[in-house]
DNA sequence: ACACGTTTTTTTGTATACAAAATAATATTC
DNA sequence: GAATATTATTTTGTATACAAAAAAACGTGT
C-alpha cells in the first residue's frame, strides 16, 4: 500500500464553515461594524442549524470580531479606528520576537522558502491591487512566524492581524475613489538579510519597526483624512 | 431614585460556571494531563447540561488547555515541559511592552495602588507558602496590564500565564517533598521605580528580564531534578 | 406627534434527541 | 494465547425543543 502523502483526512465541520464563513463576512465588509447577528437568520444563510452556528460566535467573540453579551442580541464588533496603535504595538513585539527566534533557528531550505516569498512579494508590488500587496506581505509574515516555531505567538499573531487587515480593508474602501497610490508597504530586504546573517538583534529590531512604520503611515492617513473634513 | 453603585449585574451563566470550574480543575491538577473528558461526565457534575460544558470546552481548547480533535475523544492538554520558554518568551515581551506603556501614562492614584500591590507582595514573601507570592506577584502583573489599558495584551497575558501557573504548581506539587524552599521570587522594586520614573524603555527591559531570569531558574531547576534521576 | 405602558414577536441560553463515528468489549479464528 | 473480526457501547457533532428574557410592535392617552 502507498504510504498516503496528505494528512489524514481532517474533516470541515459545519462548525468550522461557519466560522469561517462569518469571519469571512466581518473581515471583508459583508457584515458591517454593529450589525445585529441573529443565530437562526446566519443558521438559514449558511445552512447549518443554530448549535455550529453558535459555536463561531463564540469563536468570533474570544477574537474579538462579535461582541456577545450576557443574553443581549449579538453584534458584530465595531471597527476601534481611534485605537489602532492597540493592535499594532503588541504586534510588533510578538513579531519581532518571532523574527528574533526565527533569526536563531532558520536553516537552508527555510531561508530559500522565505527568499522566494519575499520576490513574490516584490512581484506583488507592481500589482495595482493594494488587497494583493497586502495578502503577499502577510504570507512572508507567517512563514517567519511558522520558522520561529512558537505556537502561542502564532496564534496571537493571526488574531490580531484579521483585526489589522479588516481595518485596512475597510480604509482601502473608503479611500480608494479619492487617493488612487496611497501605500503601506514596506521593505522586506533588510529582514530577508538579517534572518541571512542570522542575526537575532537584528531581524528582532527590523520587524519592529517594519510594523511600528506601518502604523505611522497609516496614522497619517488617518489624520489626512480626517483634515479633510 | 438613586443612582445604582455596581455594574449592571452580569449573570453567572452556566456556561461561565462550567469554563470557571472545568478550567480551574484543569490549573490545579484536579484533572490531569491527558485525562479524557466526556462531556456527559463533566455535565452530571458540574449540573448542568451538554451545551453549557461543550461551549466551555471550546474555549479551554481555543486557550490550549483542552484538546479536541475533530470527533475523537478531547482530552486535558499535556504540560510541555520541554518548551517552556514557549510561554515565558512570548510573555516577557508582551509584559514588557506593557510596563512601557504602564510607565508612559500612569498617573498618581495608579502608581499608589501600584505601591500599595507591591508592598503586599514583599510581605508575601515571608509565607512560607509560595503560592501566596505567585498569587500577590500575579496581582501585581495584572495591575500593570490594566495601567497599560490594552485588551488584547491583557487576554493574551492571562492565557499564557495560565499555561504558566499550571505549570509552577505541578512543579511545586512534584517538588516540594524535597525542596522545601526553592524560590522562584522576583524583584519588584526596580520595576516600580521605573514605573515612577515614568521611564518607559526601562520599565520595559526590567519587566522583560523579570520574565526571562524566572524562565532561568525555572530551567535551572528542571535540569537538577532531571540530572537527580 | 410624543411619551408611556402593554402585548406580541424575537432572541438567546440551556436542555434534550438522534445519527454517525469512534472506542471498548466480546467473540472467533488460527 | 495472540491477532483479528464482530458486536456493543460511548462519545461526539448537529439538530431541535422550550422557557425566560429582551426587543420590537402596537395602542392608548395626552
Amino acid at each position: 500500500m502507498p504510504i498516503p502523502t496528505s494528512k489524514p483526512f481532517q474533516k470541515q465541520t459545519a462548525k468550522d464553515k461557519a466560522y469561517q464563513q462569518i469571519k469571512e463576512w466581518i473581515v471583508n465588509g459583508t457584515l458591517m461594524p454593529d450589525e445585529k447577528l441573529a443565530e437562526v437568520e446566519l443558521a438559514k444563510s449558511i445552512a447549518v442549524s443554530r448549535t455550529p452556528i453558535r459555536e463561531a460566535l463564540l469563536r468570533l467573540n474570544e477574537e474579538g470580531l462579535v461582541v456577545i453579551t450576557a443574553g443581549k442580541i449579538t453584534r458584530v464588533a465595531q471597527i476601534d479606528a481611534d485605537n489602532i496603535a492597540d493592535l499594532f504595538e503588541p504586534m510588533a513585539v510578538i513579531e519581532g520576537l518571532a523574527a528574533n527566534q526565527a533569526a536563531s533557528k532558520i536553516d537552508e531550505a527555510e531561508f530559500k522558502k522565505l527568499a522566494t516569498l519575499e520576490k513574490k512579494y516584490r512581484v506583488s508590488l507592481n500589482s495595482n491591487k493594494l488587497i494583493n500587496i497586502l495578502k503577499a506581505d502577510r504570507i512572508f509574515h507567517q512563514q517567519i512566524l511558522a520558522i520561529a516555531d512558537n505556537a502561542y505567538e502564532t496564534k496571537f499573531s493571526d488574531q490580531l492581524y484579521s483585526h489589522i487587515y479588516r481595518y485596512e480593508l475597510a480604509m482601502i474602501k473608503m479611500l480608494d475613489a479619492d487617493h488612487q497610490n496611497f501605500k503601506i508597504t514596506a521593505n522586506h530586504e533588510a529582514l530577508l538579510k538579517a534572518l541571512a546573517e542570522q542575526n537575532p538583534v537584528k531581524a528582532s529590531a527590523t520587524m519592529t519597526k517594519d510594523w511600528l512604520s506601518t502604523l505611522q503611515k497609516i496614522v497619517s492617513i488617518q489624520e489626512l483624512t480626517e483634515s479633510q473634513k
